[in-house]
DNA sequence: TAGATTGTTAATCGATTAACAATC
DNA sequence: TAGATTGTTAATCGATTAACAATC
């Protein structure tokens, strides 16, 4: 029942599970297996089931987990009735590409300020978003209560940003540069090392095979 | 000594230790202990020497660790010598941003090729890299030797595009759609999960605060 | 030798999953 | 009732880490 217990591993699945809850309901199922989802989300039946419990009994024994209570419960869960606004540091090349990636499609979030130095961009609307200097970052978060984000400056100005950003107030930082951030325990910091993810990548297909 | 043995978690810690071991090469650092390079790095000191240790006695005991053999040691570990050829499929808004990221830059790796449907860039280079149509892909990988791919495709492409990666005689596929790819056991997918990363993230601050 | 730090043992932890009783 | 599928137990697995003997 409380969030507060249920394990990380199982909480990276959750957006999966919705992800796919919503695909279908929207071909018009109305009733799903575990072995059946396990097939689609490529995870463990017996997993899947182990995540669900953690939230109660969610199913029927005999028939399965309807659909569409499952994706109500789930849009509880995740927070996924309400907009959560984030800010993206750093429009660079990467930066600009995230502006247009639109999390908001099947998401719930949406980056709604964007900072940077350069002053071509500065003040000026980007895909929709407002640039602001980066001077303004401690100042614009707390003014427009962003707490989560999208961290895509060069990597000698992360530590630098991260801290003004700690100074804003910030909860989240989707940290997108290789250096690993120091920042107050109360903080939490998801690194997605896009190099590592390739030398490890070509790493194991060179010696594994599998 | 053999890379079969090597545990997951470590082979993904590998480039981490690598990139740090070059900066502090650039340094001018020539010798390192497992607890200050915990400290850099954010890994227990254990863990670190358990790493190390899975590829022989690399340390001296009472001294630590003598950078510059440790750092050509792993250059070999991570085949670092040699440039790796990738290709890149789907140059859309993250995919042209994945061009430019430059992964060569301290990586060992180059994007090479890339492909698309769009007549607009099709038989142009992009950022320095050819793009090909994509009804060329199997063709253009066995032709190159290219064995691993950066898939940045429409979600409903996604399946189609990678049997024909497949059938190019494609090895790894580091995947940017929230498609979970039927691909056969000898081919090693990586996923790259944006929107899940950003959900996880906010979801773990809404219900933890760590 | 005295001090420092490795390499490794053993305990612990978190996550996965086979198996099956409960039950719709 | 018979069939199906959940929810949960218990075993297993992989990874982490405290602790310390080995040793430079």
């Amino acid at each position: 029942m409380t969030a507060e217990n249920i394990p990380r591993a199982t909480a990276k699945r959750l957006p999966i599970y919705y992800r796919y809850l919503n695909i279908l309901h929207d071909t018009g199922k109305s009733r799903i297996s575990s072995t059946e989802l396990a097939e689609a989300v490529q995870v463990d039946s017996a997993t899947i089931r182990r995540d669900f419990s953690y939230f109660g009994a969610l199913g029927k024994r005999g028939y399965g987990y309807d659909v569409d209570s499952l994706l109500s419960f789930f849009k509880q869960i995740l927070n996924q009735e309400h907009l959560t606004n984030v800010a993206l540091i750093g429009v660079g090349n990467l930066g600009h590409a995230l502006l247009n990636f639109n999390f908001h499609k099947d998401g719930n979030v949406r980056i709604s300020a964007a900072f940077d130095t350069n002053d071509a961009i500065v003040n000026k609307i980007q895909d929709g978003v407002p640039v602001y200097p980066i001077t303004e970052l401690a100042h614009q978060l707390k003014e427009q209560q962003i707490q989560v984000v999208i961290l895509t400056v060069p990597s000698s100005a992360a530590q630098g940003v991260t801290d003004d950003a700690v100074a804003g107030g910030v909860k989240g930082i989707l940290n997108f540069t290789p250096i690993r951030l120091a920042v107050p325990d109360a903080v939490l910091v998801q690194n997605v090392d896009l190099t590592n993810e390739l030398q490890t990548l070509i790493y194991f297909i060179e010696n594994f095979g599998k």
